[in-house]
DNA sequence: ATTGTCCTATTGGCTAGGCCACTGAGCCGT
DNA sequence: ACGGCTCAGTGGCCTAGCCAATAGGACAAT
């Protein structure tokens, strides 16, 4: 295996557990599980995997603590609504609300973003923009305020960066920013003024245009930080 | 049910695991073990806290998992050096070494970093930019490679932001950068050259120029980036 | 019909006791 | 010195079992 001169191979131990649990997450994952469906009960799971009970229940702690699953005493194990655990959203919400930092933050990410999406996405990507923008322009025009296609966008754009860290920590801040969201499109006449942002973005990335991507961005997302600003007054 | 008047005790059941693995982190506090100290062996913690070894093991199994300590067949238990998990490190390691996505990340983040400290840095925050400064200097004027000023520098940056979202997420990255700082500053002349990039932003900070800061931040984090790409070749 | 009580099957929580596998240190023969 | 061996200590995992919580049905009271 790999011969690698770099790795004189620490061949690291593996407890049962973590294979347990990682069959359980995948058998999660084949079978298209969602938040609030059951695991099988934990005598037939543990035969099924060829463990004893007290191993598959020490998958089970792991997958509880990592936040993948919630093991309710006489009911039976149920996945969690969030398949990670938002560490950072708990910290902010712990200090009260701080709209403004995540303003700050989202400017950070979604700048470099744009920028990146901008030099790297595919065609595929561009479909995915397209078609955000349409769905945000039609309910819209329904005389809904866009709240779906908004989140779509943006998360389109973070798809065409292809940059899996920038990528996890925003959806790590998703949470968050989904909150600054319903609050700022519910201003009268925003819905169209951000979609007007978000065509100048997408744009941009179209062209390959890497800073007139980034500087559309950043306007947008200050424009979007009004409301916070706002609000604090 | 749901005849609620807002929290009528949702009433949460804990898990003794639970109740067992904070009396080890007490205990650990409590005694100020330091990372590589061992706890008691399983048999003898589990008798004393007065639990099974089963859900001993579960507790410990949990505290793997958040990164607290490391279980070693036929050895013992001994603490891990970091205290808290880096989730995105483990992720990004998973899927071997992507020193991009870290530069990437880090332009990102620091960039905005570099602009928000030049808005809202303290007279404090000047000061230990400038201590980290001299501590580079001083150590690269011994022969040394400066990494440990280098570090301190972009951590009193970050500080001087007072961006709490923004610098959880550098604390979440920080081990990745370490990796990519020695091998930077590894280089011939690199380290001079660095110092140089790094004074370059501490004035434009003092000078409160949140543009220029954010430039020049940028262009550290590309000389950077140097390293890592010749590296794929 | 509705409500409240009880019963019971099912499911997780936890314990006890035991055997196996690994580690490290000391012993011993070479 | 060196290399192999032994052995005590430690974690890994299992079996078997009882306790506790939950959900849902049966059934009585209203």
């Amino acid at each position: 295996m790999s011969e690698s001169a770099r790795f004189p191979r620490p061949l690291q131990r593996t407890r049962l557990y973590e294979q347990v649990a990682e069959q359980i997450t995948a058998w999660i994952a084949e079978n298209d599980l969602k938040s609030g469906d059951r695991l099988p009960p934990e005598r037939q799971l543990a035969t099924s995997l060829g463990v004893s009970r007290a191993t598959l229940s020490q998958a089970l702690v792991a997958l509880e603590v990592i936040g993948v699953v919630a093991v309710r005493h006489g009911d039976g194990t149920v996945l969690t609504d969030k398949p990670r655990v938002e560490r950072i959203t708990d910290a902010i919400r712990a200090h009260a609300e701080r709209i403004p930092d995540v303003i700050e933050a989202r400017d950070a990410l979604e700048t470099k973003l744009a920028a990146l999406a901008a030099q790297r996405r595919t065609q595929n990507d561009l479909d995915h923009i397209d078609a955000a923008l349409k769905a945000m322009d039609e309910d819209i025009a329904g005389g809904g305020r866009g709240v779906h296609g908004d989140e779509l966008f943006h998360r389109a754009v973070t798809q065409a960066a292809h940059s899996p860290l920038l990528e996890q920590m925003m959806s790590e801040i998703s949470e968050l920013i989904r909150e600054t969201r319903i609050e700022s499109l519910s201003q009268p006449d925003r819905p169209r003024t951000s979609l007007a942002g978000h065509q100048k973005i997408a744009d941009a990335i179209a062209d390959g245009d890497a800073e007139r991507a980034a500087a559309a961005m950043h306007g947008h997302v200050m424009l979007v930080s009004d409301v916070a600003l706002l609000r604090d007054e």
